[in-house]
DNA sequence: TTGAAAGCGCTAACAG
DNA sequence: CTGTTAGCGCTTTCAA
């Protein structure tokens, strides 16, 4: 009943028209007459005819496939991210392939290779830093590469992130104007901008505010990591120990809550305050009730793919971009508030 | 330095062969004499020359490419499979072409037309139900369909799942064997195969035991109407509320947790043992700890990239199967266990 | 507006 | 083992 795989030459023959005649029909901007066109929708439907999206791609030069490098799916901020992008992406009649740049799969240059082998029309690397090597060979293909949460001080590379120098600042303004007087800092992966900024920012806080940072472990973005650091963090006696701790993300923010509160017997807030930066769906949940500053997925992600699109649409005039969305502070019930203190104090 | 895109004609002019001595060389099973494959490998490196994936999909047929459709990944099941299974694939030389199958892109229909255009070799579903109409359009186009985490009656189809009767059996048993007496079931959207075998394990396991079901309320899968059938259950009076509830997945027994201790100041597992199916990794954080049927998801993803190979490679060997893989259930704080019985009771 | 013809970059017989 | 010759299914000039 309905053939194997159809081509439009048969649809052609059944239409009694040239196969030109039925590309132009599948082709939007085509000029076909009202009278061909229907003749070959109706063939093409009788034969249940859809175009081949590899062969146009192969003669087109556009294969409308967005490579997507992602190295891990363990941190809520990347689903979601990846589900709208895909969505965005979709709407646009674009699709996602995924290379995942794990350990096993060798460097993330061979990725990078193997999405090219794909001619993709465009790259999107979550969390993953880029060698000049590979970002100026991607260049030399002509395939636009937009860097996702990630931004890297290489030459002209598009990249959109939250403001993560400003969202670090707020944290530290918020737990200064909540009292606290030694903030600890448990810190990402040391290679990564998000890092680097959020930590920067922070402290440029603390250092207006005439605070030092009390104390500083690195985590990694890794939770076995996290709950490493936070046991040598809060593992001392109470003088040793911060009054709060921002955490370079909420992935490990909710490890490091869990830590505090189950390992060491901590209450949080009243013993430490926590504050994380994402806002992963988690964070809202009343059994971790996480103070963090948001990241805006949506409004990235719609600058990603607008970035995207335009290098691939008219690249000669699209230019390179560092997109820095500014996202608000969430004041949840992990940290004391400013607006509490007067009133509540702490009743130990 | 590099060129645009470098050809297999370029790579042979410079290398001194034909064309198609070049395709051999990078063709695994062909032959070719070490001398020509070390010219062509030389030329190769200098041009920087990769074979263009999509122009070999075109005339071998074969594309490497994996459509995958998913709803949401907000159910942290879902991403980690997606690692797993992408991982996988990559292992194998194929990857994965994401589509979402969401409200706003159509029924599922289009979204599987949408994928057959793309000439992709296999698709994976997950958890998502296809009609017969289409699963026979996929069977005429020759490409190969498992259903990952969801099974269907339609004649001949793969699907890898949990063995979810057992799973759901096993939670009865459970319950039971805690001395609970009135338990009660939130179940998932009532169209999934999942749902409807949890279901059916854990009332034929409450039925050995004759036991009857105290109360039923549907969440649909879906977090929000989760909490609300969390209220209409443990909303009212003592008496009226079960001492158990068994709920169909993780993603909402998370959900009613918060309902239940946050909003509805119950204790768990004192005043109500939950008990969930998944083993996302939320629901072995401590502040959940929750007891759960685990889904073995790496031999799942194995079983389904196993079927894909067998069909993709040898379809006239290959059988469709129905793969159910058992999983143990992980006992945590999150509801009274059989042992500690006689050791605690209730001290209310 | 339409059909004929020329490829996109590659693999796969087919002779040699 | 190697080169020659056909295409895979489609878009896109180019004439008509």
């Amino acid at each position: 009943m309905m053939a194997d795989k159809v081509t439009s030459a048969e649809v052609a023959a059944r239409a009694g028209v040239s196969q030109s005649a039925v590309s132009r029909v599948f082709t939007p901007g085509a000029s076909v007459s009202k009278k061909t066109a229907e003749k070959v929708r109706k063939a093409a439907a009788e034969l249940g005819y859809r175009p081949n999206v590899l062969a146009r791609a192969m003669v087109s030069g556009k294969s409308r496939i967005i490579g997507l490098v992602v190295a891990y799916l363990e941190n809520q901020f990347y689903p979601s991210a990846l589900e709208k992008l895909s969505n965005a992406l979709q709407q646009r009649g674009y699709h996602v392939l995924v290379f995942m740049a794990s350990q096993t799969s060798g460097s993330i240059d061979n990725v990078m290779d193997e999405i090219l082998d794909y001619q993709v029309d465009g790259i999107v690397t979550a969390s993953v830093a880029m060698s000049s090597d590979i970002t100026s060979r991607c260049l030399a293909a002509g395939v636009p590469v937009v860097l996702f949460n990630r931004s890297q001080d290489i030459e002209g590379i598009t990249s959109v992130t939250s403001d993560n120098f400003a969202g670090g600042r707020k944290v530290a303004e918020f737990l200064v104007a909540g009292g606290h007087t030694r903030p600890g800092y448990i810190a990402g992966w040391e290679g990564a901008s998000t890092q680097r900024d959020r930590e920067a920012g922070f402290r440029q806080g603390l250092a207006t505010a005439g605070i030092p940072l009390f104390a500083r472990e690195v985590g990694d973005f890794h939770t076995e990591r996290a709950r490493q650091a936070a046991r040598a963090m809060f593992g001392g006696a109470p003088e040793t120990r911060p009054d709060c701790v921002f955490i370079a993300n909420d992935h490990m923010a909710l490890a490091v809550m869990d830590v505090l509160r189950f390992e060491l017997g901590l209450r949080v807030p009243e013993d430490v305050s926590v504050v994380g930066y994402d806002d992963v769906p988690p964070a809202a949940w009343p059994a971790y009730d996480l103070t963090t500053v948001r990241q805006r997925a949506n409004l990235m992600v719609e600058e990603t793919v607008a970035a995207l699109m335009e290098h691939i649409e008219t690249p000669q005039t699209a230019a390179p971009r560092r997109v820095e969305i500014d996202g608000p502070l969430i004041p949840r019930g992990s940290a004391r508030r400013p607006m509490n203190l007067p009133l509540e104090g702490r009743n130990t």
